[in-house]
DNA sequence: AGTCTTATTGCAAACGATTTGCAATTGCAT
DNA sequence: ATGCAATTGCAAATCGTTTGCAATAAGACT
């Protein structure tokens, strides 16, 4: 359902170009996002970051995202009771289920579904500026 | 897109049969919720309820929020930023379209996504419990 | 490399939304 | 009426996140 190559944008030239310092608090976070699988919160983040570089801190942390976000270089999700949990922007747009056992998110997307969004929309007067689709399942077991 | 006949389930008799006590500050939360046509956030309903009773406390609409959720009598949303809000769950099941400049929500409904939504939970493996399906917009501006 | 300017940092304190401990109160079965 | 457990209000605690501020460090300019 989803693919794609997880391209892996040079953000560094892209925040130089936007005047934006490359300090080394931002470059190990970035690194961290870039070799990232899953979809971790600002504390993962955080104690990822810190294995790295201790002196990192929570806050720096929360402002990167932010800033990371602004630049389009991340998205944030804010799923269901736990804290916003990030992922790299470079793919193309999918949405996510969440397995309500694990907490692990899989990623999908429906170009159908997102027509019907349209639709409605426009339907409705408006035009959609972002949306948020999230399944929240159980794996279904099997027989056996 | 959406209509319905919005039903008015007698939540004090199900409440009673639960053997959850029917208290004054229940009985308001209630009825402003019954008489709700918006998506009211934990402090506005404290606030309506305040206008009918001084002495019911935020804590109490909370509590009484999550009571509710848990009976099934009311559906909390999470929409983006800000706090949690809540609408009756007499109605059928619907969808929301956030107006990005006022805040409102329009309900909706689209069969056809739920089924899709079905159809990819089911090819991953998965059954939805349940899903949030959020459109964020702007009023498309009309000629004129 | 040395110096300057300013963005960025770490820390601790502030924040908003929500939850909780506890003693006082109240619903409701008796 | 009586009694006891459920519920309340209050204040304090919690969680995730943001912010003020003085110290630090990135990058531009010698």
């Amino acid at each position: 359902m989803n693919q794609g190559t997880p391209k892996k944008p040079d953000y560094e030239r892209e925040m130089r170009r936007a005047g934006i310092r490359i300090t080394r608090p931002r470059r190990v976070i970035l690194d961290i996002l870039a070799g990232c699988e899953d979809h971790p919160d600002a504390m993962e983040i955080f104690q990822r970051a810190s294995a790295i570089d201790k002196s990192i801190s929570l806050s720096t942390v929360y402002r990167t995202m932010k800033l990371l976000e602004g630049m389009g270089a991340i998205h944030r999700h804010a799923f269901e009771g736990g804290p916003a949990r990030f992922e790299q922007a470079s793919g193309e747009h999918h949405d996510h289920l969440i397995d309500l056992d694990t907490g692990d998110v899989i990623e999908f997307h429906s170009r159908r579904i997102e027509e019907l969004q349209d639709e409605i929309a426009r339907e409705l007067g408006y035009e959609i500026v972002h949306h948020r689709l999230e399944l929240y399942g159980r794996r279904k077991k099997r027989r056996g």
